[in-house]
DNA sequence: TAATATTGTGGGTAATCGTGGGTAATATTC
DNA sequence: GAATATTACCCACGATTACCCACAATATTA
């Protein structure tokens, strides 16, 4: 039995292949720690920086709430509905555990047949391995002050 | 029973060996003092200077509760969460109080059959010997005032 | 010191996981 | 409405992993 301090909470990089068909296994180890209520269903749509985010149903479910009290009054906040609503698309992994990715995201995050699967807490990434090798190397630019901010209050 | 003042806190060190299967051992001293709710449960993932980082599963928890107040829509925070979560996975011990490292984990440290575990206050390190006699003669090297500036808030 | 328990290490087997492909149902196109 | 493409739902199978048990060496206890 998964633990439910665990549950919805992901992390680790894992290595997988898309095939003929757009498929993708979830990690068996994700979907473990997926809490029955999302029913084996994930959303995907496009993440920052040309990956691919899924998120579990519940989790989605909150984003959506806390996306309809901005008030679409403000451009900005119409046009950050948009952007996180436009390319999402609903999915349900098959029995062997498998999501089916569709064309437009498979395009948009340039995978090909190999792709990396990140935990990244409460959503999964899917990316393209020489994709995120470059965006790696820009985060290694990113200015040791800023890190330390980060780090200051996180115990490691 | 163990005293709670002294719980899943660690120190010293031990040698142990890896097995074809990438099992080791976690040293019975540190196993007494691993606190119940930890369900033998540890998270291991990248450490500094190419060694493995051993934490059990609430000190995980504690750090990844620092992570999830941070929002993702700023890239840095984004860049952060991936650099601490990306190479981590859960691990339980065996009946024999062993762990299955990873191979990706393996190939970063750099082990062989033979490794150092190390205990470090909040969490384990495991080395390979060789390794760690690198970064020990580099430490040599470090200002005393930089040691002592550390200290001063340490009452030893 | 002898008896007993614990610890570290090795291996075997059954279940699970990742991946490929097949076929029937459904949509789409002409 | 027929032909064709697309999708949903199975089954298959090698590789990996989880879960046992075994046992020698060391430590603990009587």
């Amino acid at each position: 039995m998964v633990k439910k301090t665990t549950q919805n909470s992901f992390f680790g990089q894992y290595s997988y292949s898309i095939d003929t068909k757009g498929r993708v296994n979830i990690p068996a180890k994700f979907r473990q720690v997926l809490s029955n209520d999302n029913d084996k269903t994930f959303i995907i749509t496009r993440g920052e920086e040309r990956c691919i985010w899924v998120y579990p149903l519940v989790v989605w479910q909150e984003i959506v709430e806390g996306l309809s009290k901005l008030s679409a009054i403000s451009p900005n906040n119409r046009h950050f509905i948009r952007k996180t609503t436009r390319y999402a698309s609903l999915v349900e992994y098959d029995k062997q555990g498998r999501i089916i990715l569709t064309k437009p995201l498979i395009d948009y995050a340039g995978l090909d047949k190999e792709v990396f699967i990140i935990g990244a807490l409460n959503k999964l990434e899917i990316w393209n391995p020489e994709t995120l090798d470059k965006v790696d190397s820009d985060d290694a630019n990113i200015d040791a002050a800023t890190l330390h901010e980060l780090a200051k209050d996180i115990i490691l």
